[in-house]
RNA sequence: GUGGCUGUAGCUCAGUUGGUUAGAGCGUCGGUUUGUGGUACCGGAUGUCGGGGGUUCAAAUCCCCUCAGCCACCCCA
């Protein structure tokens, strides 16, 4: 049985999955709103470089997960696996590096994988960035607007918030000197993917799973420790902020990040379950991105959540969609009723459907079936004196309504709910 | 890219140590006489047992290859 087959990593949203996946982006959308962040939408397609100068070479997304092919214009093109990137393009290409920009976007990303839980090819991104502020108050602006997001998705108290210092590009080049003869010293014990991590990157040693790896990272050297004034400063207040502000968080000397641009703050929602893929929204100050695609020296902060990871947290929606039926009683009277149907002039919520095959018995059994809350028959006899038949399926109860009176009775008997 | 598990009707699955026409529940369709559903009863249809090859008198069942899905590593949202 060889069926047509979807694209390995991707979904096709349908029924109760895209109501979840349209509530959380309008959920997503009022509140950004409300805190005057506006929207961007970018392109999927991209120059390649776009990525390659600003994530780095050696990281994971560049070298082999991007979609990444030469168009019929000998163009280096890929489909977009990430949002700030190309919005930080945006901000160069439309010439508003001069103005403060809070952005907020959603939209398909894409990374070539191997799929298992929570892990797409193709994912969805809501996320915002706070572009052209060096203040620490805007890194708590995008935090409060993270933490207000899972709230009204009634997923903040699964999650912990972790959050870090990378310091600046002298901190960092410090650290990690430092790190690395720290890990140099302990190197036989070292696992196998922690040698080779300690040649590529070091900083991704400590957020290794295995259980050596983690005992020998305790005593490590602590990024925190090599931030200068002006770096420490910076997390100080953001910490400071986050106390007044009763954000609940863990300072997590071990969180890392494997894009280049990332410096100072640095922080993730994540689950404590055993699950795999736990990180639910992450993100981060970043310094050098602009530069790195020639644009002006300008800084930002935002964060990206993954649409599809927050769905594995929340609970089954229950679609309570009122339903109303059509039809008729003799197959005669079909254009009749869709003519009704066309004339109704109504603001309800409930949804119409007309039915529009089977004898009389398979359409009420039709109707009960799509979980109608009661149906409208149009009967020959009925047609005559221009009525129609109202039939509540909880009561069972039936009356007669004038045809010229069917928008009242409608607004009237189903407005308030 | 590496590793583990799974693949039988539309869906969820059963299928005993290889043995005749491959099963159940749900769903679907039809019926239980007239213009009335939800409940009940009766009946029908549907599968190249993921695909290909091999072993055997005989394969859903054993072996090899392949594809797909899930999960884990890597990495990340």
């Amino acid at each position: 049985m060889q069926k047509v087959k979807k694209v390995k990593g991707t979904r096709d949203l349908l029924g109760n999955q895209i109501i979840l996946h349209n509530n959380i982006i309008a959920k997503f959308v009022r509140l950004c709103n409300s805190l005057n962040f506006s929207q961007i939408s970018t392109p999927i397609l991209e120059y390649s470089e776009i990525f390659t100068k600003s994530l780095g070479q050696s990281s994971d997304i560049v070298s082999k997960e991007m979609y990444n092919f030469e168009d019929q214009g000998k163009e280096r093109l890929v489909l977009r696996p990430e949002g700030t990137a190309a919005i930080a393009r945006a901000v160069i290409t439309n010439s508003i590096e001069q103005n403060l920009n809070k952005f907020f976007y959603y939209g398909p990303m894409f990374r070539r994988e191997r799929p298992q839980s929570g892990r797409l090819r193709q994912f969805h991104q809501v996320g915002v960035e706070y572009i052209g502020s060096n203040n620490y108050l805007s890194d708590l602006e995008v935090i409060i607007l993270a933490e207000e997001f899972l709230k009204d998705l009634k997923i903040r108290k699964k999650l912990v918030l972790e959050i870090n210092s990378l310091g600046n590009e002298i901190t960092r080049k410090k650290y990690n000197k430092s790190l690395k003869s720290y890990l140099n010293e302990n190197f036989t014990q070292l696992s196998d993917l922690s040698k080779e991590r300690l040649k590529k990157n070091p900083l991704r040693v400590l957020d290794s799973k295995e259980e050596n790896d983690i005992k020998i990272v305790q005593s490590s050297p602590s990024i925190i420790d090599f931030l200068d004034d002006e770096s420490k400063r910076m997390f100080e207040n953001l910490i400071n902020g986050l106390e007044k502000l009763s954000v609940n968080y863990n300072i997590n000397r071990f969180l890392v990040r494997g894009l280049d641009y990332y410096n100072h703050s640095a922080f993730e929602y994540v689950t404590e379950e055993k699950k795999s893929q736990n990180t639910v929204l992450a993100g981060g100050r970043y310094n050098q991105l602009f530069a790195s695609i020639g644009g002006k020296d300008l800084s930002g902060v935002g964060w990206a959540a993954g649409i599809e990871r927050i769905e594995m947290h929340m609970n089954d929606l229950k679609t309570k969609d009122e339903k109303i039926c059509f039809f008729s009683t003799n197959n005669e009277l079909d254009l009749e009723v869709l003519k009704i149907i066309a004339d109704l002039k109504i603001n309800i919520s409930s949804k119409i459907h007309f039915i529009n095959s089977g004898n009389l018995k398979k359409k009420f059994s039709k109707a009960n079936k799509i979980g109608a809350i009661g149906s409208f028959i149009l009967g020959e006899d009925e047609w005559k004196i221009k009525k129609i038949i109202w039939k509540d399926f909880c009561t069972g109860l039936q009356e007669l309504v004038e045809l010229d009176n069917i928008d009242q009775f409608l607004n009237k008997k189903f407005c308030e709910k």
